[in-house]
DNA sequence: TTAATTTAATTTACGCTGTTAATTGTACAC
DNA sequence: GTGTACAATTAACAGCGTAAATTAAATTAA
């Protein structure tokens, strides 16, 4: 049947008119500040016609979760390519992609690792984008070690201790962004390659 | 007037009686799911009796953070107190006191340094603890330096760069702690050592 | 001691929230 | 053309923070 087809675009396309809207309204009012009630008026819908395309508010929110993890995700992996061949630069480039990200992306870096980490187990990328962000950052601090760049060691307990350090410096400047921070930009290069001397 | 006084103690006690049966809920349910009608379900008052007493849900939330800024700061001040006296020691054991505050008092480190740290600022902790966290840290960092422990640098610089990692160990154990870490214990203490020999 | 005044507590109410249930309208199959 | 499936709407529920009006109790003044 043709009309079944075209019924499933429909469909397709209604849950892509949502999550605009929602995008949008989040981006500009905040997570916390959007209703299903403001969602529905922006795409000129009764409140109640969204729950035929998302079982919830939080369904949603994993749509948002998805979109921006593939954001951060394409940001990562262009910092590398875009870096020096070798192993350290490749590392070096990694982590201040990630920062990058946070400060260029701050409410979606909040969504996803800050208010939401919990359900970022649950959420799968798209098709081959399997390669997600911790799994990089683990292939490239094994790279380094194997290069003899950074001393060798348990390569995921010092994938998570870089991880951490990167979270909390981006998670600090977004959240306290009035707080005294000496320089930014200052700070950030400090950090990584105070990160980098640690691990090494 | 005596009644006047006694008025006033009458006052406090309402007001220590709300904010005891805030905490207990909010420990016990997480902060965003209790309401005002909660609160004064539990100690029987009508729902807005409260706002005599508080102008609204947030001045609460301020008093919540006040109570678990001070356990914060004592937490790092025992730390610090028992540990050895030279300089190194000091900041390690003032690290350590830092992440073991978070994990024993996660739902307080979450309130105060993930979800409302803007608020922090506001906050004046009562008469002669005056002496903020940060600032700690920074006498802390600048006493090792002069003893030539830790390599001589802006200190403000070297601080806020280590209370960034220290917010990202600490947030990350507790916003995701179904992630295979590797060792709880281990990492935390690698990280510590990452942490010096990256402002060393 | 009684009357007037202050003030603490309650009830009522408003506009919001996410979501469920019942209802309406419209496009399709027979 | 009639019956059926289903998308969208309206109505409704239980909850939220909080403002306003009202009641009740305590304090002060006469």
């Amino acid at each position: 049947m043709s009309t079944n087809e075209r019924r499933k675009k429909e469909i397709k396309e209604m849950k892509q008119e949502i999550i605009e809207a929602a995008v949008q309204l989040f981006l500009s009012d905040g997570y916390e500040n959007v209703s299903m009630r403001k969602i529905a008026k922006k795409i000129q819908y009764s409140p109640t016609a969204i729950y035929n395309y998302f079982a919830s508010k939080e369904e949603i929110l994993k749509q948002l979760l998805m979109n921006g993890y593939s954001i951060f995700l394409n940001s990562l992996k262009e910092g590398v390519a875009k870096s020096e061949e070798d192993a350290l630069s490749r590392l070096k480039a990694s982590l201040n992609a990630y920062i990058h990200f946070g400060l260029s992306h701050p409410d979606y870096y909040r969504l996803i690792f800050i208010e939401n980490l919990h359900l970022l187990q649950k959420i799968i990328i798209d098709e081959d984008d399997r390669t997600k962000g911790f799994q990089l950052l683990t292939e490239l601090v094994a790279e380094a070690m194997n290069e003899g760049v950074l001393k060798k060691n348990e390569v995921q307990l010092v994938s998570q201790s870089l991880w951490a350090s990167l979270h909390g410096i981006t998670a600090l400047l977004i959240t306290f962004p009035d707080f005294g921070w000496s320089d930014f930009d200052g700070l950030i290069r400090f950090q990584v390659e105070a990160m980098i001397k640690g691990v090494s």
